[in-house]
Formats: structure tokens, C-alpha cells, sequence
DNA sequence: CCCTCCAGATTGTCAAACAAAACGTGTTCC
DNA sequence: GGAACACGTTTTGTTTGACAATCTGGAGGG
């Protein structure tokens, strides 16, 4: 399998993935201002060249923007960690089904599977993150419905946006590998209802239990 | 209902808008080049502000960039628009039914529906395109479902690029409501098996016959 | 035919400037 | 006390002009 770090041609890219980066490690609050004139200053970029950079990232959904009042990191709230896990469960169930039905596929999905469980041990938060995203973007591919590609940022970003906060899988990486393996066997078995359970564990049980964490930890 | 005209706030936002109406009028063809420098001049913007307008669609979907080798408008084949029926189905669905669940939800949808209804006939091939993608957009708000709501840019684009070429629909508005009509009442009606009837009419077959005609009449 | 080279075209980025909008603070009025 | 207003400051949105980097197309040679 070929490992998609996405290549960093162009500056603005560059300034992007530091700026998704500062966000996944929780170096930036969610609803924090990013102050165009300081962040290009700190990132050693032009002006014009990160408001590319942010736009792209607001067009994932990582940042939010409105005009003449800048850029700040994205919020998610109850309701829309619910509405992501739903929509998730319903775009991974397609992207599933689709590899079910195909042994090529279904071998790619073993790749990724593969690839995941060999990373997803690193202590390292930043390379579990990757590992974890990587799988799921791995198995959207390995579908290869274009309109999925298509949506993968988005659904990307705010799946970035839930992990960086979710403490209860961050801390513990087993069960999160764990997780994903049932996933993986569910595909491979090609039952609907086993893809469905799996899917249900991985999706909808996760973000009801990071809404809990969060009712029992209030943030402010 | 309130109309969803997207607000103009700023010169980047009208030169997409402007853009993205020449793809939807067919003035412009898959896969052309755009050129940074003539349309800027063109559109009476800056060269840094249409970069921005353009890397605006380009997330969307209405465009594709390179890096160092430009914008063009975006193309789709057609194992791309198969993708496209099925993920939509299926994000539909998940509309659909979270819509048929709640009475607030269906009212909201009937008067997306009478809008389209009243507006649907409309000779200009601009305003049936708007009335048309309108009409999904607030089945899609309809359902208060975050995501989908973050996801519809996207799956507008590239509902849109498909659009701007479906001769089939765009030349019988009449049909287009009332294929819209059944996806109305099967909502109401709250059954399942009525809503997977009405999105397969409307989406999978409709991408076929899409797919057929454009067999018959290779454009190159 | 294929390969190499190069001039021209285009894109990516930067710096500086300025207009427009928003923000924060202080003052006045009810 | 709260609301409205004025004003200075900060920030964003955009433009202009320049230049470096990359790509493209055509010419020439083997």
C-alpha cells in the first residue's frame, strides 16, 4: 500500500498541514480567533499565501470563517458530533457495502487494516491520529466511489475535529485498533448486519460516549 | 420561506457566483482551462481575489487545480456519476427519513416543495438549475442534520456539473417536479419502501438515462 | 520517430499600500 | 443601571506590481 501523506507542493499546502497539525495536537481551542497578520508572521508565509491556507481549511471544515470578521477554529456541538456520527454511519455503511460485494476491495481494505494496526500502537498522538484517519480514508478508497473521495475531506475534518477532542480514545489506542478490526472482519464476513453492528460500535456508541465525557467534564 | 440566495459580502464570493453560473449555462466546457490572468480582467477583480474565488469551487467540486498548472472546470465520467446516484441515495435517505420522523421537519419540506412547484416551470434554464438545486438544499436543511449540511457544497457542485449537461432533464421541466412531487408525498406518507422508491426514481435512474444519452450522442 | 533545449506563458508567492468593516473604549442620555 | 453614540484602533479584504518557479509548446538535432 502506498502511504497517502499528502505531498506538500506548494507553500500554501505547507502552511495548511501546520496549521491542521496545531489543531489535532489541541495547541488551538476550538472557537479560537487565528489573527491572520501574527499566524503568517509565525509560519513564515505572506499574508495572501495563508489566507489560501486557512480558506482551504474552512472549506474542510477545520476552521470557520465569516467575512471581515477572520478566521477562527471550528466548534462542534452536541447535536453536531450526533449529526456526524449519523451521516458517517450511513457514508461508511455505503463505502462497506460497496467492498463487500468486491474481493479486490476487499483485499485493499486488508491492506489498510494492515498498515493501521502495525501504527496504531505509536504513543506518539499525532501518529495515532494519522493512523486512525488514514484507515477510514483507506476504506472510502477502497470503495473507489468518486463522490465519496470527494466528501472524505470534509468528513475528514470534522472527524479531526471530534478526535482532537475525544480523550476517551486518545486514551486508550487498543481499544480504538480494536474497534476498527471488528470492522474489518464485518467486511470481509460480507453480512449486512455485522457491518452494521461494527459500524454502530465504531460510530454512533463513540460519539455518545465523547458526549458524555464532555457533559461530565464541562469545558468552560 | 425564507429564499436562500447566498449573500454577496465580498468581490470573491461574486466572482465564484459568477463562475459558477457560466458552468451552469454550459458556457464554459468540462475539463477548459480557466486562465488566471484573462478572466481576472475579465471579471474586473484582482489576480489574488479570483485565485481565492476559484479555490473556492475547486472545494466545491464545480473546479479542479493542479498545483503550477492551473484551474480547469471539473469533469465527470460516468462510473463518476454512478458514484454520485448511489451517494446520494443514500445521503438523501438519511434526509429523507429523519425528515418522515418529525412533523416540524415534513412542514419545512412542504414549503420547499411549493416553492419549487411555483418556480420549477420557469423557461429560463438558470432559474430551473437554481429551483431545482434549491429545492434539494432545503430538503437536506429540512433534516437539521449538521453534516449534511456541511457536506451539500459539495454534492451540489457536482450535482451541478451533471446538470449543466443533462440535456434529458433540462428539456422537460415538467417531469423534473414531478419526479420531485413523489419524493414529497413518500416523505409524508412516512414509509420507508415509498421513499427508497421515489429517491430511485429520482437519483439511480435518472443518472442512467443520463449516462444513456450521453452514449448516444458522444460529445467528441 | 524520439529527445533535448529554450523562449515564452502561466502560476505561486511576496511586499506594500489602502479602503472597508469590525472592535473596544469612553461619554452622554434616559 | 442600560442603551446609544462617537471615535480611534485593529483587522480584514483587496489591489498593484514585482519576481521566482514551473510548465508548455515549438524548434532543432540525431
Amino acid at each position: 500500500m502506498t502511504a497517502s501523506v499528502p505531498e506538500v507542493r506548494t507553500r500554501r499546502e505547507g502552511a495548511a498541514a501546520a496549521i491542521r497539525r496545531s489543531i489535532i495536537l489541541g495547541q488551538v481551542e476550538p472557537g479560537q480567533k487565528l489573527r491572520e497578520v501574527a499566524l503568517a508572521a509565525e509560519l513564515g508565509v505572506s499574508r495572501p499565501t495563508l489566507r489560501e491556507a486557512l480558506l482551504l481549511l474552512t472549506h474542510e471544515g477545520l476552521c470557520e470563517q465569516e467575512p471581515h470578521r477572520g478566521f477562527s477554529v471550528a466548534t462542534l456541538d452536541e447535536q453536531a458530533v450526533r449529526d456526524l456520527a449519523e451521516t458517517r454511519l450511513t457514508l461508511d455503511r455505503l463505502a462497506a457495502v460497496t467492498i463487500a460485494g468486491d474481493p479486490a476491495k476487499c483485499r485493499e481494505l486488508a491492506q489498510a487494516w494492515a498498515a493501521y494496526e502495525a501504527a496504531g500502537h505509536n504513543p506518539d498522538p499525532l501518529a495515532q491520529h494519522l493512523a486512525h484517519v488514514e484507515f477510514h480514508r483507506a476504506m472510502w478508497a477502497a470503495s473507489h466511489n468518486d463522490t465519496l473521495t470527494r466528501l472524505w475531506p470534509t468528513v475528514d475534518a470534522l472527524s479531526t475535529l471530534v478526535l482532537a477532542q475525544d480523550q476517551v480514545m486518545r486514551g486508550d489506542p487498543g481499544r480504538a485498533v480494536h474497534l476498527h478490526g471488528r470492522i474489518v472482519d464485518a467486511v470481509a464476513s460480507g453480512s449486512s448486519d455485522a457491518i452494521e453492528a461494527a459500524l454502530n460500535a465504531h460510530t454512533r456508541q463513540s460519539a455518545e460516549e465523547f458526549i458524555a465525557s464532555r457533559i461530565q467534564r464541562p469545558h468552560s
